[in-house]
DNA sequence: CACCAGGCAAGTA
DNA sequence: TACTTGCATGGT
């Protein structure tokens, strides 16, 4: 377990910012969603459904070369053949259905155009993604946070190893339940949110790969708690 | 060789 | 409600 740069006499609120401030200034502004457009995003959050970024990109960077990041082209585009370009970013099959569904979602009900989505209430768009096949909790709300800039915190299971690495949480790890102690317990600010998500999966992939374990990590103190 | 990666849906108990 | 399984490439 590590130990944490916190004080014992600190409550919740203070403790995660505290953690976000020392990452933040640990590793800076990690920069995300990368992505050109809305559509690109979106696509992406799909994409990387248990996927590393690495194969996404690759994907990604395919579809570009074929020139199908459009939701018209995309809306006319066999499943088959979405399937084929994608390939890298695994799931391949599935992806490309679930793709499409969010295409069709977007030109059937939406006029081909997602700027009408921008202006929704948010919670009425988060129950609209999530009425979407292949759109989850953690892909619907990086959609919200990532492409719509909405206050949403992200839970992923980075999240919940990061939670448990640092003993900061003791309710159930539902996904509901980690979410509402995030937002329970910071300013609502979509700013913070993103940069604090990244930060999460950035000191997990840098040194907490496994639980328990954290190895040199920043937020570790030279004393124990 | 095994195991993991910025999950989700469908099926089972 | 709370598990389990299939989906699949690419890197370590």
């Amino acid at each position: 377990m590590c130990y944490l740069i916190t004080s014992p006499g600190m409550n919740t609120r203070q403790t995660l910012l505290a953690i976000f401030d020392k990452l933040l200034d640990e590793f800076g502004k990690r920069n995300w969603w990368p992505g050109d457009t809305k559509l690109e995003i979106i696509i992406g959050a799909i994409l990387t459904q248990n996927t590393s970024w690495k194969n996404v990109e690759k994907a990604i960077l395919n579809m570009k070369k074929f020139n199908i990041l459009d939701i018209k082209k995309l809306y006319t585009l066999d499943t088959s053949t979405l399937a084929n370009i994608i390939k890298p970013a695994g799931f391949f099959n599935i992806k490309a259905q679930r793709i499409k569904a969010f295409i069709r979602f977007i030109y059937e009900e939406y006029g081909g155009t997602i700027k009408r989505l921008q202006n929704m209430d948010t919670q009425k768009l988060r129950e609209l993604l999530l009425s979407i096949y292949g759109i989850g909790y953690e892909t619907a709300d990086s959609i919200l946070l990532y492409a719509f800039n909405k206050p949403v915190f992200v839970v992923d299971g980075y999240t919940k190893r990061f939670l448990k690495n640092h003993n900061l949480y003791d309710g159930k790890f539902t996904y509901t339940d980690i979410q509402q102690y995030f937002m329970d317990n910071l300013p609502d600010n979509t700013y913070l949110f993103n940069e604090f998500h990244a930060l999460i999966v950035y000191l997990c992939q840098t040194y907490c790969k496994k639980i328990p374990l954290c190895n040199s990590c920043p937020l570790k103190n030279k004393r124990k708690a």
